[in-house]
DNA sequence: TAGATTGTTAATCGATTAACAATC
DNA sequence: TAGATTGTTAATCGATTAACAATC
């Protein structure tokens, strides 16, 4: 088979991209088991997942496997960090040092996946000069010459909701290309760069809502114990 | 047309749970702004949604609105929080203080999400006792005792991965139904219980990808670098 | 070898989007 | 009223799962 280049066009499914971490994670315990090679049925039979997925997310490395054996273990965990770009570090700056700005700071093990937050920025003039977990917290008004400066690629966005479009704008223009967003509002940027928007409370929406489902306290609304036709 | 009460069968399916909270953010937003009604089209303008995703997603929490009009902000907030639950407390527990227990445990908006984290646990005997953000940090074996005394329903587990499933357990035994789980692990628990397992990295890793795709650096495993153009 | 496992194509399933009648 | 928007059914799309030949 040829080899192929991941281009422009055939872009990995997010589904299956957001499953490779939780293989490296386990891939890493068999590993320190001292296990060799491993096969998809038992990835999956660990992780929960249908073997045939596990078997096409991991093709999307491009690693081979071995028919009746499965795949060499530091291999597997070399191929998905390296089609993740987590085997060479890239410069990260963060804005915004509130409780998750600061929980993100004191990760010690962002170097594991390719990261490392060189820089630290807000706009509060008490936290500017301090140093959290390490990092000196700078002025934000030095973050988009600075990244400029620094080529630096990812910024990490910390702050509140009403704050997210301005401080994007100013790793646009530093030439930031990826922007990790916390924040929890939708932000624009030109085309080509890359936003990852987390929101903490779109899980825990599932959460309350099946405990609901459990608990059995679920009422649509407007729906009285009675009959609401209309 | 039947008032329809959402019952053990019907599951509402995750991606539209997932979506209700940026849908709740936003209707504040325009909330503040004084706007009493709001379309669907309205909405998904704003959010890049697909119109008629955001019909059916609101659906599921009951609304009705109005033809050539739309829904009533307020009423559709009320309707969203009403369905996740968020509109009546639940006692939660966070074990592990480290640095995303932490951020947690700052985090004073829970209130607006039903949830209030009336105690923290962890076995390091150097922060037992101590006040983080205005929580008493109490020994793990206190746990279990506890949480069957107060009925708290509602577990936030910040641990590393090597402890989660123990300290699960622990929560478990002490009849919470919810664990909201941030440990990079897969946590077994009995059937009826639910389990929300968060991880960071899953975003990031999609991040990566598309940073990878976008400067062109993303070659398969075993394939040589020559023929990478574009 | 026989059987387990890979790689890949086909079938299924579920979620998203389009179409359209009802309606204020 | 006319037209915008809802609610809902049908069509499309994409992701998951099943089937199966190749293979070590």
């Amino acid at each position: 088979m040829m080899a192929s280049v991941t281009g422009t066009g055939e872009s990995v499914s997010a589904a299956s991209l957001r499953r490779l971490p939780s293989y490296r994670q386990y891939l890493k315990v068999l590993q320190g088991m001292g296990r060799e090679v491993v096969s998809c049925s038992h990835i999956g039979q660990a992780l929960k997942l249908n073997p045939t997925q596990v078997r096409k997310d991991l093709a999307v490395t491009g690693i081979v496997g071995r028919p009746k054996v499965g795949y060499e273990t530091e291999a597997l965990i070399e191929a998905i960090e390296s089609f993740l770009g987590w085997n060479n570090l890239n410069q990260a700056f963060l804005v915004g040092v509130g409780s998750m700005g600061t929980a993100l700071l004191g990760y010690d093990q962002f170097n594991h996946y390719g990261l490392k937050i060189v820089a630290a920025f807000d706009n509060n003039p008490s936290l500017i000069g301090q140093k959290i977990h390490g990092h000196e917290v700078l002025s934000l008004d030095k973050l988009t010459d600075l990244a400029a400066r620094m080529h630096v690629l990812v910024g990490i966005l910390t702050v509140p909701a009403q704050a997210a479009q301005s401080v994007a704008n100013l790793m646009i223009f530093g030439g930031i290309r990826a922007i990790w967003n916390f924040a929890p509002a939708p932000i624009e940027v030109p085309e080509g760069m890359v936003v990852q928007t987390e929101d903490l409370f779109s899980g825990f929406a599932v959460l309350s809502s099946r405990l609901a489902e459990v608990m059995g306290i679920r009422r649509k609304a407007g729906v009285n114990a009675d009959a609401n036709r209309r």
